[in-house]
DNA sequence: GAGCTGATGGTCT
DNA sequence: GACCATCAGCTCG
């Protein structure tokens, strides 16, 4: 994967102003940048609207939680899930329309040493600190839980906007690539000009339209015939597929009829 | 390698 | 109080 044959040119706010299950395709192979991170998309799902997708987060109407979804596109929904995981979205649609498109996993194209200190555990967990064990390089960005620690998103990004306003003037000192990383610095060249903070979705290098594959969404336990997961086929940091498993009862419910008294 | 399971807390019914 | 757009660590083969 050459850095060099991606192209840096910031997506505009229109791209995702399209159905989520046009967008998503779309989105294979682009870039999305938060901070000095930048990770390639090779796997993406769509979420719809109100009423027509039951496994989206807004089929029932807007709350606090999935506001921002139905806020102008572009945006990142950021949302908290299983207790210890952040996941993020892409909003698409005009204001009001309540769908998005989950990034599920990529590549490190940029800032890969700022993304393996994220993904190590070591520091927060039992309070050990120090080097954990090693995340392969494919593994950094390889599921929507992992993507998102890569990238550094956390609840407060949620709203994030991640259309790159004023970035031709950014990107003006550079060939129109994505530039190599500086030897010293994890940080690439083209980055210097993304304010501080700031998220944004690069052209990159799409996807051949030959290699996109679809099916039936990872963990959702309705409308699984919907096929709505899009990912480039063959490509190493393609999550593993796991259909949805109902989740089992608490061991406090204790069975019926089996008492615990003996 | 595949398969299973505990952890963990916000959200919604 | 059940569910959840998950993950890492473990066992087994």
């Amino acid at each position: 994967m050459g850095l060099g044959q991606l192209s840096a040119a910031p997506l505009p706010r229109s791209f995702f102003d399209r159905p989520s299950h046009e967008v998503a395709p779309d989105l294979l192979g682009r870039v999305l940048v938060h901070g000095p991170v930048a990770v390639r998309l090779t796997e993406v799902e769509a979420y719809g609207g109100p009423g027509e997708d039951p496994a989206a987060h807004t089929y029932r109407g807007r709350t606090p939680r999935n506001a921002v979804m139905f806020g102008p596109p572009g945006h990142l929904y950021v949302y908290f899930t299983y207790g210890m995981h952040f996941c993020a979205n892409l909003v698409c649609l005009p204001e009001g329309h309540g769908s998005a498109v989950l990034v599920r996993a990529g590549e490190i194209v940029a800032g890969l040493d700022e993304a393996r200190t994220r993904r190590s555990p070591g520091i927060g967990r039992d309070g050990r600190d120090g080097p954990g064990r090693r995340v392969p390089d494919r593994d950094l960005a390889r599921g929507p839980a992992r993507l998102a620690v890569a990238l550094g998103l956390l609840r407060e990004h949620n709203g994030l906007d991640a259309i790159w306003e004023g970035a031709p003037a950014a990107l003006d000192p550079l060939t129109g690539n994505l530039g190599r990383h500086g030897h010293g610095s994890d940080h690439a060249t083209w980055l210097t000009g993304l304010p501080h903070g700031s998220a944004a979705v690069l052209e990159g290098r799409p996807a051949d339209p030959g290699a996109i594959r679809s099916g039936p969404r990872t963990g959702v336990s309705t409308a699984k015939e919907t096929p709505w997961r899009f990912w480039i086929d063959g490509d190493p940091t393609v999550s593993p597929y796991r259909a949805h498993v109902p989740r089992r009862r608490s061991s406090a419910a204790t069975s019926v009829g089996e008492t615990p008294s003996s």
